[in-house]
DNA sequence: GTCTATACTTCGATAGAC
DNA sequence: GTCTATCGAAGTATAGAC
């Protein structure tokens, strides 16, 4: 980026409004005319920026898909770092996940999501796929170099899958659907406790016997 | 019950309708006029049964956790059962949890209350408390006695606790969830398959070693 | 207990002036 | 690119006849 911009367009405006407004709220549940209001027009205007109410959403999606892309690690990366064993590996691992929801605008889109995998077949399909499947998939392979590296235990690397990443989803739905409205660093500081409480756990169970 | 109705109230009609619609598009999206269409009658006639569309949701809601309390273990039945050890005891929490879905009526109210808890704040309270609270610190509780009679390893019973029930909200969230439009049997299935993964990883993890 | 009729509100979206 | 004005559809709920 060449310069930086000092005033958002209209269109950055009515995107950022509904990101805050489908967040709280649920897509169904904000009306155009709400969002207009919020930007400081009315509702007509809307048109001349996004087809309809749908596409303000999808372009909402989309924005979050790239975002997501853009974290993560490079696959050589990930094998230098398996080297370094287990522990080493899931701390790396969780900060991954923690820093995908580090903006305050992508928390609120991680929220809209949480909601709308409910609703939206195109969201649940993304979710399914993208945040649940294609993980464990990730993890279970990890799971099978370190086996065949026997730096771990001959577990089925499938469950070893679940069982670690399992509790993240669990993590997640608690902090998107339950507990929301709470105090974001202080439900971080729990959610760190309990993840290094879970790794600890599982690295005990998976370490190969030392005598 | 002396005898057996062969015939449904417009009452009892509109109920079960109602979980019908509410469970398959959200209590939001299912209007008066499309229960009274389920139901036969014209949308003015639901309101001699009930005050409000919210009515129906509420004794649709008080109907679940009456049905909750009447499955679950008498307390001194649970500690025969830890005597017993680790590995039959979760055998039969597992079968608790799934008898709590075992009709589908009932399967229908939890998908319900799956999609409300993100909407309605006295469906959230009951499910983080009742749902989720509360079978931890039972969890808990269980771990700490087995603790204490040396029958596994001495591991934060807390922890421990949540590595056995995250596991289960992770298949309440895929099944409700994510995947709802799937058959319930071979979901059923392959739910029970992972269950009896994580049931054995986690004995392993925590038995008390042998020799 | 069900009906017709209706009041009232809000919604998404469009037409056309400026 | 924003505005005013408006449409048609759909929502909850009530009044009153039968």
């Amino acid at each position: 980026m060449i310069s930086q911009k000092t005033s958002k367009t209209t269109k950055e405006k009515i995107f950022d409004i509904s990101i805050d407004l489908f967040s709280q709220k649920g897509f169904d549940a904000v009306s155009i005319r709400e969002i207009a209001r919020g930007v400081g027009i009315r509702e007509s205007s809307i048109y001349n920026h996004y087809k309809n109410k749908e596409a303000i959403l999808d372009t909402i999606i989309d924005y979050f898909k790239s975002e997501l892309n853009q974290s993560g690690l490079p696959e050589e990366d990930a094998e230098a770092l398996i080297e370094q064993g287990p522990k080493v590996f899931f701390e790396v691992g969780a900060k991954m996940y923690i820093e995908k929801i580090n903006t305050p605008q992508m928390e609120k889109i991680w929220r809209l999501i949480s909601i709308e995998t409910y609703h939206n077949e195109k969201i649940r399909d993304f979710f399914k796929k993208e945040l649940l499947e294609e993980p464990i998939t990730i993890w279970e392979n990890t799971f099978q170099i370190m086996i065949e590296k026997k730096m771990i235990k001959s577990f089925n690397p499938r469950t070893l899958a679940y069982e670690y990443f399992s509790f993240i989803i669990y993590l997640f739905f608690e902090y998107f659907v339950l507990r929301y409205d709470d105090d974001f660093d202080s439900f971080m500081d729990l959610a760190l406790e309990k993840i290094a409480n879970h790794t600890e756990f599982l690295l005990e169970a998976i370490k190969v016997k030392e005598e």
